[in-house]
DNA sequence: ATTACTAATATCCGAGTAG
DNA sequence: TCTACTCGGATATTAGTAA
């Protein structure tokens, strides 16, 4: 609470000060930084620099030591928790739009997948459950798409091999691979139920709709009561 | 490069605007919001905090619907971008951070753990390897240790378990657990070789020295050529 | 109620320069 | 060279209102 209202009230310029100083420590301990130098890389002249860096320091955010011609600088625990604070912040907001979408009436290409014999064994396996035949259909804002992107990359997926199968006429058909990241679906308004699942990941998908599929045991719509609009939560899981 | 130079000329104020919107649009896609309430939560005036949302329009970072005295906000996928692009950023320098310490002198409590028969069973066998009979001790500067603190926070550590032992004289001793978390131990100036080793996190620690213990197969001094004062890179693992 | 313009004022920035 | 002061000009904010 506080640590915000000292951020938030009027020294934004301070704030980034500070940040523009850690990413410039990098991962040494202290940085020898003049205030010219230090005004180039916040885009502003010497004197703005100096007197940045003595706000810093007023406010207890770094440390300095000036010797003749040198100030070396460090950050504070005080600072540290600063930028700690922010980081924490903007992991919580971001994290928390993102879980969030709309179910959707969809003609998804994942219920497709889930109703084809050599995907359906392999998704009750490495599912541990033998899934529904169908998928429900969330729709995410561009927002909440680009987040969750973003979050699946730090993730292992388990992969749904594909295949090759001879189709009527001697046609041989390729089937591409999926990958499925697991989570857990909830109601955003009521979050008593909450259902295992997974997220599956087309390779070759339509990039324009925002539409994640989600694989579960149950008939989702059923069991969560979800019409299309209804707003459900998409918890990832840490391990798959 | 250009996000950031947006985000760094001098528009502080427009990127705080975006971020307290972010925290109170929440999980929602939109918000209904006036300047007053808005300026309420900037600390700013209706008319600066009206100011902002037309400059937040212009630069492109939210969409905005007037409809007679509503007003309704939601952020665009430019919006987004700047945010991730924070948040990534921030990520970056904390884990860039997070990850260097010092080698320094122990008495550390780590090496009289891995000698004690019943301690090294369990970690021999929950390492994998036959440690070596001793911990490197590094040395943590404030802001480090408390990244690390909150870095390990988001991890399953594997735990040696205590034991009470009866010593001599009958007297009964307990010996605590011990959380492990596995990592990679590079010097920083040479990271052709990455060692795997585990940090130790005893319960009952001294606070106030910064200092992380890594337990390891080989001599880390040695096969690293490590003296005091040398700086090493410990990379966590994600999993464990 | 609202949003947002204009004019007054508070704040910030950088040139000049001292220590 | 450095840091950091003063002060005039630039910029941002707010009070008073209009729409």
């Amino acid at each position: 609470m506080e640590d915000k209202e000292e951020i938030s009230s009027e020294n934004y310029a301070n704030w980034f000060a500070l940040y523009h100083l850690c990413q410039n420590i990098g991962s040494r301990k202290a940085i020898h930084i003049s205030s010219v130098e230090f005004g180039k890389i916040l885009n502003l002249s010497q004197q703005t620099a100096s007197r940045r860096i003595n706000q810093l320091e007023d406010i207890g955010w770094i440390q300095r030591k000036i010797t003749g011609k040198d100030q070396i600088i460090r950050i504070t625990k005080k600072g540290a928790d600063v930028m700690l604070a922010m980081y924490k912040d903007l992991k919580q907001i971001l994290e928390e739009i993102l879980i969030v979408g709309e179910v959707t009436e969809g003609m998804g290409e994942g219920g497709y997948y889930v109703r084809i014999k050599e995907y359906y064994d392999q998704f009750r396996e490495k599912l541990g459950f033998k899934p529904y035949f169908g998928t429900l259909n969330i729709q995410l804002s561009d927002l909440n798409k680009e987040l969750l992107e973003e979050n699946l990359k730090n993730r292992i997926p388990f992969i749904i091999q594909g295949f090759e199968k001879e189709e009527e006429g001697y046609i041989k058909r390729k089937y591409g691979s999926v990958e499925c990241y697991d989570c857990i679906v909830s109601r955003l308004d009521d979050q008593t139920k909450k259902i295992n699942g997974a997220i599956l990941k087309i390779k070759r998908t339509h990039h324009k709709k925002n539409i994640v599929e989600i694989l579960a045991e149950p008939y989702l719509r059923d069991i969560l009561k979800l019409k299309d609009g209804v707003r459900v939560r998409i918890e990832l899981i840490k391990k798959s």
